[in-house]
DNA sequence: AACTATAATTGAAACGTTTCATGATTGATT
DNA sequence: AATCAATCATGAAACGTTTCAATTATAGTT
């Protein structure tokens, strides 16, 4: 089936038209209003409202040479820390003026790429990033270095990309689950295991090295078997949590290192009859809205996403007024254990 | 401080003239590669590969007056029911060759508003719309009729609009709620409260005539104090709830409109310190995917949502395709009663 | 009345594409 | 040789705006 042209609509050559004007007299009556007598400017209104006059955003783009829309790219929308993420940033552009165009790239590099190429033929204003991950750097790389030709500038988030080219926003990570196991140690905990998602994202692997430091700086050996790296493949984590929970020397407590995981390991330990924190102990990173609900509710690391967004946001918006203004700045946002009643404590 | 313009780019006469064509003929080179000559064909891809061009979708769409971008407006992103929603409708249409352009309202009617003119300006292809309900409707149909002038189509769903102008697909609220309190019923229950919000959406009135018409069908009477209708300001459920589940004669069974007050109810339910379901049961419409893991697991009423956004996308295609060739549509989407362990049975 | 300064309007070019009627080039067919 | 088709490329118009130099009208000053 053909697409029917669409019906074609008013346009400021109509209001001229109809005003007795000049399409430039037209157009200034609507935006400035200041250099146009008001006599003609309520005339110009009159008219528009009787013909029904609704200004095309893409006349006005191609002149003006910018959208008024920011792009933001993330892997997983089904994952409650991207949706407080789009939230925020959507509320912040907004109160700049700005539309939020979103791309969902579903942990596919494919789709990802694919958003980045179409974003940059929207031409938005600026792009924030929160790419899926390093299984190929270069071809994301090519892609922003579109970016750079267009000049629209790119910030991204929560994880990085290797040469320093871009604004990065990133989790304490290392940090963040540092102090997590320190926080397990201290309990008593010592058959601490960690599962982790998508190895070749760098967040991955500074979790893992925050576990990895605290069990080495306390002399505690970390067994190879405690550390699991789920290749991200839907339904995926259950079975990599199942395996780990039902070995032989099953961990006291495990680290589920993102909230998307959280959901799988929970099926998994719902399925074979664990209790929580009686027969295993859990912290997450990453606190979703409903894990005080969770039975027992949930200790998590949460990192703060209001922070994380509103200096992503200024960051592209500084590069928007003024491109060149800065040289590349690299950002750290804090995060915090929220203690609740998932992890029981190992002394006496 | 001022934007500075931006760079200027390589545009399609920087490769006509680098290729030694015209630029109709560069365009065709692109974008009609039967109707050119192999020879050049190729002899222009290499100067778009030196010279690194990139189409700018702006132009092509207002010279094809179509940008295959659709829109989709909804109430609450940090709803997961709409999470749900947004996820499945990006991939439907992405798989058509669309880009999705998301409009989240935050339950306030100006915002919507906003996104309503914003994507009409930005002449997307079409529209799908949960809007936040009925509040001032003649403001709503005066965007919509925008829509109209310009010929974009839209459909509605989950909450219709009175006039039946556009397709609309709604769930079975009534249907689904009144079976669940048949549910509630068959297990004994007889104090069955419900907490709904938003009382101006037909949805929260339908949820509420599905459990009056099982209360009267089995005779029972209903208790005005077990309706609740919360007033959708943030943190308004909580209080709601506590009112309602702190009062004397407590119900023994909560039926809780949307999974965005299920959180506020739990909260209640939790500084309540009362156990679910000894000390009371819980029914959710709405199914958010960590419910199974919820303890105990949380009985609810699932919408099929994939039904609703697969049919929401096809009715919005089918009127981009052709626009008149159907009269105005409505669809309702089946729900199922997903029985897990959150209701106590009350029968010896 | 002549001049000037200010304000209001015009007209055309420009933004980056697509499209289409026209023209040019080639090869095959009589 | 002349005609016809088929294939390719051209150039200009069009899409709906904004912008800006140029023009005209208006009022103010001497």
């Amino acid at each position: 089936m053909q697409k029917k042209d669409r019906k074609q609509s008013i346009t400021l050559k109509d209001i001229a038209r109809e005003a007795g004007v000049s399409v430039g007299t037209a157009s200034n009556a609507i935006n400035r209003q200041d250099i146009v007598s008001s006599d003609l400017r309520m005339r110009v209104e009159k008219v528009i409202e009787k013909l029904g006059y609704h200004p095309s955003a893409l006349a006005r783009s191609i002149k003006k040479n910018r959208t008024l829309a920011i792009g933001l790219i993330i892997p997983k929308i089904k994952n409650a820390f991207y949706v407080q993420i789009i939230d925020a940033v959507e509320k912040l552009v907004k109160s700049h003026g700005y539309t939020l165009i979103l791309g969902n790239s579903d942990d596919d590099l494919d789709t990802e790429l694919r958003y980045l190429r179409t974003f940059a033929a929207m031409r938005i204003d600026g792009l924030i990033l929160a790419t899926v991950g390093r299984k190929d750097p270069q071809r994301i790389e090519r892609e922003l270095n579109t970016y750079e030709a267009l000049g629209i500038p790119v910030v991204l988030i929560v994880r990085g990309i290797d040469q320093a080219m871009h604004d990065t926003i990133v989790l304490d990570n290392e940090n963040g689950v540092y102090r997590a196991t320190t926080y397990a140690l201290d309990l008593g905990h010592r058959h601490i295991a960690i599962i982790s998602s998508a190895a070749h994202t760098s967040a991955s692997k500074e979790r893992i090295d925050g576990y990895l430091r605290a069990m080495r700086e306390r002399h505690y050996p970390c067994d190879q078997k405690m550390i699991r790296v789920d290749m991200a493949s839907p339904e995926n984590g259950y079975f990599t949590a199942k395996e780990l929970l039902d070995a032989e020397n099953r961990p006291t407590l495990l680290l589920v290192a993102t909230s998307s995981l959280l959901i799988d390991c929970l099926r998994a330990i719902h399925d074979l009859g664990l209790r929580i924190p009686d027969d295993l102990s859990l912290i997450c990173f990453d606190d979703p809205d409903w894990s005080p609900y969770l039975n027992p509710s949930l200790t998590a690391i949460r990192p703060d996403t209001e922070d994380l967004c509103s200096v992503a946001v200024r960051f592209l918006l500084e590069r928007i007024e003024n491109a060149d203004a800065f040289s590349t700045r690299t950002y750290v946002v804090k995060s915090e254990l929220i203690v609740r009643a998932s992890v029981k404590s190992l002394i006496c």
